[in-house]
DNA sequence: CTAATGGATAAATATTACTTATTCAATCCA
DNA sequence: TGGATTGAATAAGTAATATTTATCCATTAG
């Protein structure tokens, strides 16, 4: 039993596909079909049921594909002991973050970072807080930054960010003025909103309750791309406070509170406790930490 | 990092020589050079240090040899939880005993195993208590039958039997009616003692407590032998009861106890609480313990 | 000072893993 | 239903990797 044919087991379980999980690994599928006929003859058993075109996992494959990535995990857990034998630390950071925190939390935090790591890769994986923690369950990601809150026993949570959600209108909007809005008022509105995510989600749950119908216009992958939407007077939107700072005071863009309990979103470091963490992710977890508690005190 | 990798580096840090681990992992040294300097490579730093023809672990080399055992342990689990996957034992069982348990417990206990699990290799590590808690910190062993008392946080121990050391002299001797002995009776006598081991161990600690000097006219490697020199009337020895009890019974040797406290040998059987037990090693250790159970009440 | 030991190196060879080309079966869709 | 397509298995050729053989060099033991 390989480690590389483990790992390519591992793809395919996941993959559900020789072929899928032949490109994702950079070879050829017949490559993919020996390593799993050799862990298969190595093992006196089938890991996988071939329905036609569609494989399923037997029960030997469900017990290698829980153990194979404790088995990675460890292998790539003692090649980082190693390597980080003589003090310094190195090989790559990989970092799970939503888009508004790459935009407005990451900058800072890794100008800090690489300061005083530069010889650590970084590596972002860019997504919702839902699949980051699903890549953070794979053993793919070493620190992730999600929204709270999350509930996995195995996973650190470090509160880091919070925000409010407000309502952002263009400057010459005819809610600009306002001190603050109720939900009623955006009914009329044209509502651009993001597309997917947690946030989505939170928004959708407090127009169900509200009996408010959700009446959107148009839908955006990006938080930068809603401003400019709503710049350009396209619409309006709820997003967090801090995510519009500069266009509030260059006067492009205008935040108002909602009335009513405040629409809270809150951000958290998240690292698994069963695995081994980094000295390079170490760091990087110590500056998030520092910088928060500089920020909230 | 190769998992062959890693087992060629454990195997030289164990021997300190490329040479010797070559030999028993069956190849040249040259493959073992590359193998390590492959790692090295990839690790960034040396493993070894080359002082001369002797070879010391580098910081790093002490982190991997920590780690190596892990992961080496790790792989052998998974191999052998996806193999008993079907709900079959399979596999080799590895057995550490003592010369004693191998001809007076584990033939017993193999008959009854064989029966149940005629699937199951057996291979039996046959030394003194100490080199097997040596072998079995190295995970080379599943389970151990080893003199007790034994103080290792990470094994559980089980006492499956104990027995007396006792007086062996052939039948026709001058003590041979006694009912029992004392050490001074003793001196007088050509004692045949055990050559190394825990027994040996315990007998010199008697002896000079008793401040006779031990004066010993054969050392011989194992019970078998002791019993038939005995027998043939070369001397005298101390042995557990029920070693002899075949010839007692035959009449060839006589047993007496010593006056005084017991000398009692417990044997007990260990494995490791941090590994994985085999389905075998499971079945072995509860056919030892039920019968252990049948034998005590 | 010589012989022997132990590891490094180089070239040749064996082994293993991978790719390309192809086949076969199952499923999709017209 | 019947091509068309997808996905995995197989076979043969090729590339990559590991291992052996032969040799060298440094250290150490006698």
């Amino acid at each position: 039993m390989d480690l590389d044919q483990v790992t390519a087991f591992l793809e395919v379980a996941r993959k559900k596909s020789f072929s899928r999980a032949a490109e994702k690994l950079y070879r050829t599928q017949p490559a993919i079909s020996a390593q799993i006929r050799a862990l298969e003859i190595e093992c006196g058993q089938k890991l996988f049921d071939r329905m036609g075109r569609k494989i399923f996992l037997t029960p030997a494959g469900k017990v290698l594909f829980e153990c194979g990535e404790n088995l990675l995990s460890l292998h790539r857990e003692t090649l980082q002991r190693v390597r980080e034998a003589n003090g310094a630390a190195g090989g790559t950071l990989v970092i799970g973050a939503n888009e508004a925190t790459c935009l407005y939390v990451l900058p800072q935090v890794f100008a800090e970072f690489k300061r005083n790591y530069p010889q650590v890769a970084i590596s972002i994986y860019r997504n919702f807080s839902q699949k980051i923690l699903l890549k953070m369950a794979e053993s793919q990601i070493d620190v992730g930054i999600v929204t709270l809150p999350v509930a996995q026993s195995n996973l650190k949570v470090i509160p880091i960010f919070e925000d409010e959600l407000q309502v952002v209108v263009p400057a010459g909007h005819r809610l600009a003025k306002r001190a603050s809005v109720k939900m009623e008022d955006l009914v009329e509105e044209q509502l651009i909103f993001p597309k997917g995510g947690h946030t989505r989600e939170l928004l959708e749950k407090i127009f169900r309750k509200q009996r408010s119908r959700l009446q959107i216009s148009m839908e955006l992958a990006s938080v930068e791309s809603i401003k400019k939407f709503v710049g350009a007077g396209l619409g309006i939107s709820l997003i967090s406070r801090s995510y519009a700072e500069a266009e509030t005071k260059a006067n492009i863009l205008k935040l108002i509170p909602l009335q009513g309990p405040k629409l809270v979103r809150r951000l958290g470091l998240v690292y698994r406790t069963d695995r081994h963490l980094s000295r390079a992710a170490q760091a990087f977890t110590e500056i998030v930490h520092s910088r928060n508690s500089k920020a909230s005190s």
